[in-house]
DNA sequence: TGCCTACTTGCCAAATGTGCCAAATAGGTC
DNA sequence: GACCTATTTGGCACATTTGGCAAGTAGGCA
């Protein structure tokens, strides 16, 4: 009999969840590449730098981001690429919906 | 310049947050064996049957999963199994966290 | 036809997430 | 120390998600 072990899916729940949103799907796709500032992102993302702040908190606490000061800036940096892999199946999942769609 | 296209970046957040919900990361992890019925997956995860029809038809709109009627029942089927290896990089994730932690 | 089982849907209260403004903090520079 | 820039935090309004109950639907079977 398979059990639902509710701490075990919780925990994995809390880092889909950091992932779940597109400001913050877009932060990782984006640092892949190389280590923005939150400046930088914010740029890029075009809205408060408070909330771009607290998205890359989010990331960070779910342990898919670190940061480092550097002079006056914090860089932020990807720590587990191995979330890119999952990419290219949403784009793929996205793909065969538009299919069926159509 | 690095742009963030919303709408690219919303419909990845819709699979996205389709799977950012501990039952239904249970469900995804279940029906990777094999398939199963609203009121076995009902069972197994002890919530009202109503919630988990609901989990259900989240995870079918994201096109995660698809559902066949047989007899009295609705099977429910993985159809993306590329989702599953994402499992393994959350896993990571979070045994590095606690190891950081520790 | 009527009943039963297996679901799905509507409704609603409670919980959670989001985004902006304003205020606080933290380091560098003069 | 005073000032400036970069970032974080607090607070709040608004939107979304969640879960259970009750009611509705749909097909199988006597």
């Amino acid at each position: 009999m398979i059990s639902y072990d509710k701490d075990k899916y919780n925990e994995m729940a809390r880092i889909v969840k950091a992932m779940a949103h597109p400001t913050r799907l877009f932060i990782i796709d984006t640092l892949k590449r190389q280590s923005y500032c939150v400046i930088e992102l914010t740029e890029m993302i075009g809205a408060d730098i408070s909330t771009v702040s607290k998205h890359l908190t989010v990331l960070k606490n779910a342990g898919i981001l670190w940061d480092e000061k550097r002079g006056n800036c914090v860089y932020y940096h990807l720590l587990s690429n191995c979330v890119l892999d999952f990419y290219q199946c949403i784009i793929t999942v996205i793909e065969r919906n538009e299919m069926r769609e159509a």
